[in-house]
DNA sequence: TTGTACGCGTTATCAG
DNA sequence: CTGATAACGCGTACAA
């Protein structure tokens, strides 16, 4: 009667003692040496089979000087935008023979504290990091001895100095939102942002709106700015709803500009159950050329980031850097402003 | 001058130089282990930090027998309705104290070979399945030694029989809301659906469809059904708009069931693209309960899949096995027909 | 082409 | 409370 216990840990030793060869003919056989003989390969790798051995990672990473990985880690996972980010560094990877591990970082986690676990762990070259507000003191980023670059990550600020980074330029593109806004004869122009604490890409963007208003002499309003709440799920839908029935209640505006394309649907749908129509009562613009702003009725007007080339870019500073071909250097790429449904001529009378 | 050069490798042996004691000591302190001198271990922890000492991940999991921990294996990341999920889970394990990892897999990648490769890494106690077909041979299934539970995946097939799994009964939900649908009047109603091949949510989405059909005598028709594109990305907005167009140019219908919301929302934009109005014309109905349905204009009419019930039972069933205080058993939640905006009574006249 | 033996960084089990 | 020391599973010189 054949007994089929779950075989409790099959090892290489028993892969070996079963073929009657020694485990490092076992370890060529399954890491596709040269010196081996076709034929014991053959016999090993059926008897792998047979045993469903299973490798033990850890073991092997403890040894291997090198593992031709890289890690992205991703500060808000679910965020629709990283993820297009993501399959993008995976593609590049997989061209270049990587193989490339994902890493969610909760948002109270500290990234860089995961990041110096996980590339001791695994032995990684090197790692992009998406997400996060990146502020780390430079003495902690140098423990950190494989590549790293920054995606969409705020470059313009103090620590992230001297990293490598690939991302627009918030400011210039949220200028030039505010810009076509103004240009469409819109003055009073609301905006959802980030929380008053941020100090990444949120601020870049309100700073941008600032200086557009500035620009076209148009005096900054403080009752028209939203920032959004620290603790309440940042860029969703729900904040862009909240937020702009507040705006509605204490003020007025025709044109509001919502800093991600998430804020800006919710806020439709605020102003829609007002009997507000968009975009002839009021504009909307977002941020990010997410593809729900374009299925969205009306389809959304908003910045759209450059994600292909921005994953390709990533990828290729970053293997460039592993191969000590380049420096870490400062990557930016223009937006495109994606002129749709949700914006039109003011035609309030003043 | 104080020399500033990147330290190779700091080890736990270093560190035990460095204190002057021994590794097992060192061990202790990092461990939290009782048999400590609390005066030694702050020393020790002092030295530590200075010393940016980080512990191999490898060799710990190497060594330890056991490591409070599951993972969760995603198929599909960027699945908003994952997300929402694995935020869920992860709050359980908290709760518990285990810690929680989470594993993107690739949509060509066999989960469950990745799912034994990182149980025997990480030691882990328990798994959770998000995603995919999930069609593996038994015997494969029972090299896994820790339980696992299936979520959001379909029960009611054959390989899948005996797994623990939750999800809602994608059966006789799709049927509810077809009913709805021709409660409303409808006749003519147009479906988008998984692949033919599919053998998962897909089938029962579309057997509860033929099912409530047949139910009230209303003739299935071929023409009606447009199947998804296997190598397209399923479910997203982009399939819903282009097989809605497809749909359009061969048949008419009043109402149109997509199984899914991001189909629905790819539909509303066709349909509006083509002059049809959402629910005057055409009545549209989702499946899942996204968020972005909710906020869609006009909103759409789903099947909100209880995500928050789904991940605690899911934890809860996961941890009960764990603990070897119950078996492996399916459990099933129901779904809630969310009336909207999207649908409406049937005004074409016959 | 194959086998032997050592060590990777930790934790656990003993003695002390 | 602390210190040696044996594993953990695998890769790899080196010898055969």
């Amino acid at each position: 009667m054949p007994e089929h216990k779950t075989m409790e840990k099959v090892t290489i030793k028993d892969i070996a003692k079963k073929c009657g060869v020694a485990v490092s003919t076992v370890s060529r056989a399954m890491n596709n040496h040269p010196d081996i003989n076709p034929e014991t390969k053959a016999m090993i790798d059926r008897v792998m089979k047979e045993c469903n051995y299973v490798p033990n990672n850890s073991a092997r990473n403890l040894k291997r000087s090198d593992a031709k990985a890289i890690a992205v880690l991703v500060k808000g996972i679910g965020n629709t935008f990283f993820s297009q980010l993501v399959s993008g560094l995976e593609k590049e990877c997989q061209k270049r023979g990587y193989s490339c591990i994902l890493q969610n970082v909760e948002e109270q986690d500290n990234e860089l504290d995961t990041a110096l676990h996980i590339a001791k762990e695994k032995k990684l070259r090197g790692l992009v990091f998406l997400g996060g507000n990146f502020t780390h003191p430079k003495e902690k980023l140098d423990q950190l001895e494989v590549p790293f670059v920054l995606s969409t990550i705020c470059t313009a600020g103090r620590e992230t100095e001297g990293c490598a980074a690939v991302s627009v330029d918030d400011f210039k593109e949220s200028y030039k939102m505010t810009d076509y806004l103004i240009s469409l004869g819109h003055k009073d122009i609301a905006i959802i942002t980030a929380p008053r604490e941020d100090e990444s890409i949120g601020k870049l963007r309100l700073l941008g709106y600032q200086k557009a208003l500035e620009d076209h002499g148009i005096p900054y309003r403080e009752e028209l700015v939203s920032f959004m709440d620290m603790h309440e799920d940042r860029y969703s839908f729900q904040s862009g709803y909240r937020l702009t029935g507040k705006l509605l209640e204490n003020t007025k505006f025709t044109a509001l500009y919502a800093t991600s394309d998430s804020l800006a649907i919710g806020a439709c749908r605020a102003l829609k159950e007002r009997g507000i129509s968009v975009p002839r009562d009021c504009s909307v613009a977002g941020f990010d050329g997410m593809d729900t702003g374009e299925y969205y009725i009306p389809s959304i007007t908003t910045i759209r980031q450059p994600v292909e080339q921005i994953a390709k870019a990533t990828a290729e500073l970053l293997f460039d850097m592993i191969k000590g071909k380049e420096k870490a250097k400062q990557l930016i790429f223009d937006g495109e402003l994606l002129k749709r449904e949700s914006t039109a001529q003011n035609n309030t009378e003043n």
